[in-house]
DNA sequence: TCCAGTTGTGTTATGCTATAACGTATGGCA
DNA sequence: TGCCATACGTTATAGCATAACACAACTGGA
């Protein structure tokens, strides 16, 4: 899907963005487990190890709200912004997007009580459009 | 803090509405049954039972990024409209403020990609006033 | 009145998510 | 060579959340 390449990923880096990008939807930490398995990962923390780093070089987004990650759609440009996500519950399916409005109008909020943020979540949980068309 | 008062609440969603409200900040859901213990809480799921109808009725709020719960800041208005938060990761505080503005444009984001938002969770995590002064 | 359906409750067991603490290996560099 | 930083592997444990079952209390009809 996306650009893989990175300076210096090592081999679990590596293996967990792959993992990431080739999956349909967000994974919890457990099934990138699993989905590595057959390459020697044995335990959560190779995992979550190699995660940290790749949400510090921002080539992987945490999806607070459920629990699971994903490989950022826009790898090249990572810009450490303020990002939103709208996840659909049905199929899995996210989308990234930024807006310079909210983003502009959270950090006036912030300046204005003397906040100072560190990181920013936006997640609207919800039906995506093929989804919401076969909704009961 | 806040009125406790709602029309229907039983026993146990009194209870750890009670507990939210008189605690500083944000607890998790084992926190609020050790709290609880002595009322003749013993396990997890009547802390839980309990939070989904209190945050069914709009008098708690969950908050996502640090799996924990807090009572509503103004829960006489259970207006079931985006809220987002600002939580100090030192002191735990937490600020509740809602924005029209920001509610819209993802709202129209939305509208523009059909997709059919059921919650939204916007959090901002960081320092807050009193904390950032004494930053290391 | 009695029955059925709904809601809340209590309990045990289990599953999922994340990190602590230890030791080892590897690569850069003075 | 010796030191330091970073990554790695493993075991154990902590923290968060729900499944499944049984029982009690209430409500609204037939």
């Amino acid at each position: 899907m996306t650009a893989l390449s990175h300076p210096d990923l090592t081999r679990n880096q590596a293996l967990v963005l792959k993992a990431l990008d080739s999956a349909e939807g967000p994974l919890g930490a457990y099934a990138i487990l699993d989905a590595l398995r057959d390459k020697g990962f044995r335990a959560p923390l190779q995992v979550y190890r190699a995660l940290d780093k790749l949400l510090e070089f921002g080539l992987v987004h945490r999806l607070e709200s459920i629990n699971a990650f994903v490989a950022c759609a826009h790898p090249e440009c990572h810009a450490h912004s303020t990002i939103a996500f709208a996840i659909c519950e049905k199929c899995g399916k996210v989308s990234e997007f930024g807006d310079k409005e909210v983003e502009g109008r959270l950090e006036s909020w912030a300046r204005a009580h003397n906040f100072k943020a560190s990181k920013t979540t936006i997640e609207i949980r919800g039906r995506c459009e093929k989804c919401a068309e076969e909704a009961a």
